[in-house]
DNA sequence: TTCGTTTGCTAACGAGCGTTAGCAAGTATA
DNA sequence: TATACTTGCTAACGCTCGTTAGCAAACGAA
């Protein structure tokens, strides 16, 4: 294990490295040779370590796909719970990943275009398999008279696209803590806006 | 006028071509030899039309502002309706322009990065200057009592992202008009998607 | 007819791209 | 000490990029 391990470690900041630059730029604008000055390395040398430009590009979009349905999973183990709570967990998993590595989350979001096939499909299936899972609870939560919308599916994309908004403009040290953020955005989502005096 | 009518015409049918593939492959990884065969051509040819690349990224992004920019300015005319009858409008308004050119959207959402200084900076004024328009009228929304939310710069985040998200699903032939999408977004994001009985 | 504009072509430029081959130094394990 | 792996270099490959120069056909206006 303690030879692999700085093998891994080399690999890891690699992908680190141009997650941020590909979040920064864009992967097609992201030149190779720029991602090595970043790591204080010729471009060749970056073959040692990986296979290619959209070997990073995948491990990013598909490992955050892994950590989105872990947190959805975790939030919906107990199926008896109240479905607004179940949901609200679901909202606090997801914002807890985007804020964890927020540069990873911009690139999974925007980024998965340059995948080529089939990856590029495979990962649209997941995409569409996660919002499946939010619809899915939205639409427990109204046939139980817990929650009310004329569409589960537009309700689904609305809530998330709030919360992908998130790593557009999050920052680590701002004001607000990630616990604090999902917390509203819950509120805000599940309440709306308008005040009933 | 009628002189200048063909030039526009091949001008406008370039924009049109590149905005769709600026959308579907992002702006850095369309070629202009792409372009140019899109439209039946040959590369040099488009530069009897356009200077560069990115002048027409430029039009696209700043054209865009334009619109948005005159949308909310009608919908907020009438200064003296209620908060939420003016919200309403100004989200009716972005909704109207998201769908007329979804493509053109798209690109003003997510391509303008590739502006080269200054235009990128004077581009994200603009975007500033829109978002604060939005933060002012919940602002005034929660001062009159009409609104609520512990953070209107936080509620404007979140209208415009549900908001924006548009592009990315809408197709003009789906089963909600752009006037009933408008008025199902404004009533989510007022009321929320909790249910009080 | 003449003139200017529009439109488009071919050919090429310098530059940058992702990637590979071959080599060598360092390091940990046996 | 021998072995294997990690790490990184230089040099170069074939290719594509945005863009330009120069030329020519078509066409409306005078």
């Amino acid at each position: 294990m303690s030879t692999t391990a700085p093998t891994r470690s080399r690999k890891a900041q690699i992908d680190r490295t141009a997650t941020a630059l590909f979040r920064a730029r864009g992967f097609a604008a992201t030149s190779m040779r720029e991602l090595a000055t970043e790591l204080g390395l010729e471009a060749g040398s970056l073959y040692s370590h990986i296979k290619s430009k959209e070997e990073i590009l995948h491990r990013v979009c598909f490992g955050l796909a892994d950590e989105f349905f872990a947190g959805f999973a975790a939030a919906t183990l107990d199926s008896a719970a109240p479905i607004a709570t179940q949901l609200r967990l679901a909202i606090e998993a997801h914002v807890r990943v985007l804020t964890r590595d927020s540069a990873a989350s911009a690139v999974f979001l925007h980024e998965w275009r340059h995948l080529s096939e089939p990856a590029r499909t495979e990962f649209l299936a997941l995409r569409d398999r996660y919002e499946a899972a939010f619809r899915g609870l939205i639409q427990q939560g109204i046939a139980a008279g817990e929650l009310h919308a004329p569409d589960a599916a537009f309700a689904a994309l609305t809530l998330l696209a709030s919360l992908n908004w998130l790593p557009a403009w999050y920052r680590p040290d701002g004001k607000l803590s990630p616990d604090e953020i999902a917390h509203r955005l819950a509120e805000q989502l599940l309440n709306g806006m308008r005040n009933y005096e």
